[in-house]
DNA sequence: GCATCATAGACAAACGTTTATCTTGACGTC
DNA sequence: GACGTCAAGATAAACGTTTGTCTATGATGC
């Protein structure tokens, strides 16, 4: 197809007032038709006019102007760690589905957890009169002056509703899950105490493990300690665990990358996932369905979490009273690295 | 911790008149202190005054009414198709590197494809006074009237810079990848005729191949067909080449989700990868490094792509000449999925 | 034939800035 | 003492809208 002609230092834009004057009228006048103002008479003839007037010149109102002086501005500021990695990027696609839909149009920052980006971002964003503040993952030193809900924030801050996922029903879901299957020793991995809800995951993991009288042996469970993304995290735990020989049916990972290297150091001392040992992942990231055995895990609805996120800071924007924290449910997803506990010891 | 005491109804915004008033001082005076214009006379005492004013009432100048009438707003408008998937969320990822750090704010808008859509949101961003429009994946009908970039953006449009990836160099890399390492008969999979780089691809491709002296065989070579992410997409090709009793010692893959799909079925043919036959992937997606054996690919500098963009997109709105289109090279990825060939036919 | 009323539209203020130009008083110079 | 200069700041216009109020003009009522 050959490039098609018109330019793009474009039809310089046009305003109401040449739009008036062209037509010979007020800029009032071409407003209140544009807008269709309502206890406003113009004849029909004169609409006709100005709006084909506007149709032929392509005038677009500019929201800067009108926002100037209407207080709405249909703007939503994002605060995130990072752009482009799948956690963050699928909430916020979850949230944009709602923004788009109720026509609110957002800005997004990344501060790659730099305090003082944090707050500078903030500051421009308000600023720039945002009406709303989604925080994603992101450290709030002090609650803004505008509407937030925040995603997997840490500290609770007065006015700032908290989106997190609900860690009790996903070790509900992961224990009652190897339960059912006839898992009783079963090997636990704790995440890095630095990640982010590490602790709160790991809280419930206990709690949901006595109320199901399971027991959490400290000999059967592996913290995590090096920071990365590949399975190398889940690897020489497990590697261990198998080489002092200590007994156990099944494994629950921290997340789905070290379930992979569960996966592979159980698979290295010659045992089988899952006729052996079954793996337990978390997250549902897109390999987890890939593997080989693919993994059972928690899925979280990340873009769930999203679109929630933003439908209460729509309603709070909107001046409505919504709760200060809102957990999800998380979801089971049985693949094929668990299996029923074998009979034969 | 406990919650902040603040509110978030929060201390009503301030503006420069409210100040002046307060100071007892002109409106321009206190702009012109807080902008430290130049050719103003104004006292040290004063200054003080009204920088310590503007902080104590958390002054933040209006955003809106500023790029009123200086024409910047330092704001870009990117379209494309799905927030939160890995290939957009990461090219965004990059792009928005750039914009952050030349003080850039963006608005991001989905679409799904829709051109009504694409359209509708183009005039919004517009309207919003976007100094720069771009473009992800996205078919664009006419040029915006604004300055634009677009990443893999199909047709050719006047003024509109493009930025793709080097399809040859890519070629050139995996064909020249399995040819030193002795493979002659390969395989090749065409992408679905409706994925959007497809047939550049397969166009570097054959002529890549004509060059090196590699046979591209009808009866080696898988059109893909099937509309789907998951590695059931290589996986029936790949099968039925093996049961037709094919001789090849390597595959080309359109992709790495097709890749593992191909792994699969070479592996349920009870052969090996890399020893019986080698697969090779594109993309590099996550999965491709954790996968057993990892996939070698072709890697997308998704994140470059994105900057690059960005970089020319801040420059032609800066007024500089820009190449109509910028090609940028991918990189071999060398894992376990490839070998060389066996000496023994 | 005059008051009343609806119609069709103009006028002007306001939103929060920036910036060019003007005012005022103090001081210095010859 | 007339004049110019400079400092310190005020005024006002402008950006592009929206919206409350005002004004002509003609039509209607009695």
């Amino acid at each position: 197809m050959p490039p098609r002609s018109s330019s793009n230092t474009g039809p310089k834009l046009v305003s109401l007032k040449t739009l008036a004057e062209y037509l010979g009228l007020s800029a009032a006048t071409v407003s209140f038709v544009l807008n269709d103002a309502p206890n406003r008479s113009i004849p029909e003839k004169t609409r006709q006019r100005v709006r084909e007037a506007a149709q032929k010149f392509g005038y677009q109102p500019s929201h800067i102007a009108r926002s100037l002086q209407g207080k709405r501005t249909h703007t939503i500021g994002v605060l995130l760690p990072e752009l482009g990695d799948g956690y963050h990027s699928q909430v916020l696609g979850g949230a944009a589905d709602v923004f788009m839909r109720e026509k609110y149009f957002f800005m997004t920052t990344h501060h790659r957890h730099k305090k003082d980006l944090v707050a500078e971002y903030t500051q421009l964003l308000l600023s720039r009169r945002i009406e709303g503040l989604l925080s994603i993952d992101t450290h709030l030193e002090v609650p803004p002056t505008a509407p937030t809900v925040a995603v997997a924030g840490h500290s609770p801050l007065a006015g700032v509703t908290n989106v997190v996922l609900d860690h009790e029903r996903a070790a509900e879901l992961a224990l009652g899950h190897l339960y059912e299957l006839g898992h009783r020793k079963i090997a636990f991995m704790r995440g890095q105490l630095f990640s982010s809800d590490s602790r709160s995951r790991w809280r419930a993991t206990l709690h949901t493990a006595r109320e199901m009288g399971l027991e959490v042996a400290a000999d059967l469970t592996i913290l995590l300690e090096r920071d990365t993304h590949s399975p190398e995290l889940g690897y020489p735990g497990v590697k261990q665990l198998l080489e002092l020989k200590r007994k156990f049916t099944a494994v629950l990972c921290f997340n789905d990358v070290s379930a992979i290297g569960a996966s592979r150091a159980i698979h290295d001392a010659g045992l089988s996932v899952p006729n052996d040992i079954s793996v337990m992942g978390f997250d549902d990231i897109p390999a987890a369905e890939f593997y080989t055995p693919s993994l059972t895990t928690i899925r979280q609805p990340l873009r769930e979490i999203g679109s929630v996120a933003a439908t209460l800071l729509l309603k709070k924007i909107e001046g409505m009273k919504v709760p200060e924290v809102k957990r999800i449910a998380p979801e089971l997803v049985v693949r094929e690295s668990t299996a029923r506990v074998r009979k034969s010891k």
